[in-house]
DNA sequence: GCGGCTA
């Protein structure tokens, strides 16, 4: 049931889940390490943060993702509007995937705002990550959501090459890092300049025709890697995280039946 | 260069 995982010395790359996609956030001093890994068992998100002398991990479906990804808009959201009355612990979700539950709580103390997640599973002692909110408008959880929407994204829109080579030859496909974070000039195809977007969580955002122009980069021993969507999807990639900032509140808050649940607080 | 978490 649980693998041989006493057989692999350590660190690296042990065992056989195939990495998909990592990626590293800074927080502060804090480090989070995001992994998305895929194994015959299926597919999920390895969130590690390091501290200087700790390191906590939970693990999330992949199905999970895009509720992490919605909690944190619901948390960003919720301390955007000054609700003047409101505790910290109004802030308190659970979010219940198949057998494990995650549980979501905002604190305060002297350092700043946090948000703490405990990952609470059958017979495995709970562990905890705990993000900051940031100095200056919650920018540490606006960090982790936006790599927690690129992981989303990426999630549904990689290809895992049919043969893998093993080996750290891999080569970047037709990508120059010199381009940087900028834009891609030219190609200006018919990307949908604006306008209507119907963005839901089950549209795709580039149709399954276009992922052939998808291109993979990864860069081995390093936490860096890159995803090149087709122009068009960047586009509309781009304005679907400030969309989703909008249709996630609702998506939240309006939720019937889902996994997602308003805690009480113990009364003191 | 912090510091929160709980069993």
């Amino acid at each position: 049931m649980e693998g041989n995982s006493g057989g692999g010395g350590g660190g690296g790359g042990g065992g056989n889940d195939v990495e998909l996609l990592c990626k590293t956030l800074q927080v502060e001093h804090k480090l989070f390490y995001f992994d998305l890994k895929e194994n015959p068992r299926g597919r999920y998100l390895k969130i590690s943060e390091k501290t200087s002398a700790t390191r906590s991990t939970i693990i999330v479906p992949s199905n999970g993702i895009s509720w992490f990804l919605d909690l944190f808009n619901y948390y960003l959201n919720s301390h955007d509007q000054q609700q003047d009355d409101v505790d910290d612990d109004l802030f308190s979700k659970e979010l219940q995937l198949d057998t494990k539950v995650f549980y979501f709580d905002v604190g305060e103390n002297r350092r700043g705002r946090f948000l703490k997640i405990s990952e609470a599973s059958v017979s495995r002692n709970r562990s905890t990550i705990i993000v900051p909110a940031g100095s200056t408008r919650d920018e540490g959880w606006a960090a982790f959501r936006n790599i927690l929407a690129e992981i989303n994204e990426a999630s549904r829109l990689f290809i895992l090459p049919n043969q893998q080579n093993s080996d750290s030859s891999e080569r970047l496909v037709g990508l120059s890092d010199d381009v940087g974070a900028g834009f891609i000039s030219g190609l200006s195809s018919q990307a949908a300049t604006g306008g209507d977007l119907n963005v839901e969580r089950s549209a795709d955002v580039v149709p399954p025709d276009e992922i052939g122009n998808l291109a993979v980069s990864k860069v081995a021993g390093s936490d860096r890697s890159s995803i090149i969507l087709p122009l068009s999807g960047l586009k509309q990639f781009h304005e679907m995280v400030g969309h989703f900032v909008e249709v996630t509140k609702d998506r939240i808050e309006g939720l019937t039946g889902a996994n997602v649940r308003t805690v009480d607080p113990p009364q003191r």
